[in-house]
DNA sequence: AAGGTGACAGTTT
DNA sequence: TAAACTGCCACCT
C-alpha cells in the first residue's frame, strides 16, 4: 500500500494512544509492551512521555491501565486527583497495595497477543 | 537547529 | 538484595 501524503498524522504518540485504548477493562499492560508492539522496543520511555499528553486526547485514553513492568503505578502522580489512578483500577476489579498491582501477571494484557487474535 | 527530557527497562555495582 | 548507572529515541523548547 502506497504511503499516504497525510501519514504524518500517524504520530508515535497517536499510535500509543490507539494501543492503550485497546486495553480491555480490568486489564493492564506495560510501557515496554506497548513500545515493543509498535516496533521500537527501546522506546518505552517515549510511551510514558506520550501519556503525559494523553489527558487532552479525544476520546480519552485509559492511562491508568498502563504501568511499568513490575506492576507499579509509577504514573499515579500525573492524575488530577491523588489516588485517582489507583481508584480507577480498583473500580475495574484490581487490587492495589503500595502502588503495586496485586497478582499483576494475572491481569497483564499483551498487545501482541491481541494481534494474534486478529490475524 | 541542537540539545535536553523522561509515567522505562536492562545491566552493573 | 537493592541501589545506581546507562542506553534509548521521539518529542519539546
Amino acid at each position: 500500500m502506497a504511503k499516504l501524503k497525510f501519514e504524518k498524522h500517524n504520530d508515535f504518540f497517536q499510535q500509543v494512544y490507539q494501543v492503550v485504548r485497546l486495553i480491555p477493562k480490568g486489564k493492564v499492560t506495560s510501557y515496554g509492551a506497548i513500545a515493543k508492539y509498535l516496533g521500537s522496543a527501546k522506546s518505552s520511555r517515549m510511551v510514558g512521555y506520550a501519556m503525559n499528553n494523553s489527558h487532552k486526547q479525544i476520546p480519552p485514553v485509559p492511562a491508568h491501565r498502563v504501568v511499568n513492568r513490575n506492576g507499579i503505578l509509577t504514573g499515579k502522580h500525573f492524575f488530577a486527583e491523588e489516588n485517582e489512578m489507583e481508584r480507577l483500577l480498583i473500580n475495574e476489579g484490581l487490587s492495589i497495595k503500595d502502588n503495586a498491582i496485586q497478582n499483576f501477571e494475572a491481569y497483564f494484557w499483551d498487545p501482541g497477543q491481541y494481534l494474534e487474535l486478529n490475524q
